[in-house]
DNA sequence: GTTTATGCAAATTCTTTGCAATACT
DNA sequence: AGTATTGCAAAGAATTTGCATAAAC
């Protein structure tokens, strides 16, 4: 799906940075900040931008990841069908890996997380976030180039 | 082990912030804001408390927890010994709930991700953070009460 | 033509820095 | 006495709000 059918189907206006905002994901392999958005379109306002990605947000167009640091992070959702735990006593959610090396940040999907089944009992768990951090397969294969 | 001893033992000064700061973590169920140590010790500096913390952070007294909102939440260390990932393909590792109900953080230990086999041949994992969110025991027994 | 989004200025919030006064050992 | 810490002011960064202009439908 392209960038103006999926703006479209989200009920959303066709407007150019919005376009090219979407355009900015779709090419991207890593999740990207507000900072990163503000670099690859130039000329664009950070209101502006801030305004877009919250929208974006609304309409499940992107999710939020929160880095270690604490930084926001933003990238595409693949809308994939979130198991509940109650079903499965086993969340399927996505993870992202923050590599060290080059600092960019990927989605990992299919993720599976096991919750102990005493913690279960005990609470009701709606919703899991994984980060992971250490070294990307790109990174790795580099370094053993040098 | 008692505040005094704590801080000595991190070469750390004596000092009422710190001491009242050490002693309000030692007290608490739940994982604390800067906001939230603002209010429980009052008349306490901003910015002395930014430093505290960061202090603390530096000699490993406390650990930082980034909320899903992104906003830093601060917990003693166990100090429980990490294993690595290399030996044991599954990362011993502590998680935090988030309860939606009473917006408390807590540490949850021994919660153990078990990484799918072929993630890791690919890329070389050093942290998992695990953020859940949730209902609480205390929320999900309060909520039948009523 | 009506509604929605943009862009600028300004306000707010969060965090860091500099430095003289104070407290700790 | 000598060094580290505090508290204030002020700077800097990140985000939000208000409103008139411009763009989309």
């Amino acid at each position: 799906m392209n960038v103006e059918e999926t703006l479209k189907k989200a009920g959303l206006r066709l407007t150019n940075t919005r376009k090219a905002v979407l355009a900015a994901f779709m090419e991207s392999q890593k999740a990207l900040s507000h900072n990163d958005l503000e670099q690859k379109l130039n000329n664009c306002d950070k209101v502006t931008l801030y305004r877009t990605l919250s929208t974006f947000l609304e309409k499940d167009l992107i999710h939020k990841i929160i880095n270690p640091d604490g930084a926001a992070l933003f990238a595409l959702c693949k809308h994939e069908p979130m198991h509940s735990l109650k079903e499965h006593y086993q969340l399927h959610n996505h993870a992202h890996l923050t590599c060290k090396v080059c600092k960019e940040t990927r989605c990992i999907n299919d993720f599976e997380v096991e919750i102990p089944k005493y913690l279960l009992m005990n609470m009701q768990i709606e919703e899991v976030s994984i980060l992971l951090q250490g070294t990307c397969s790109n990174c790795i294969k580099t370094e053993n180039r040098v």
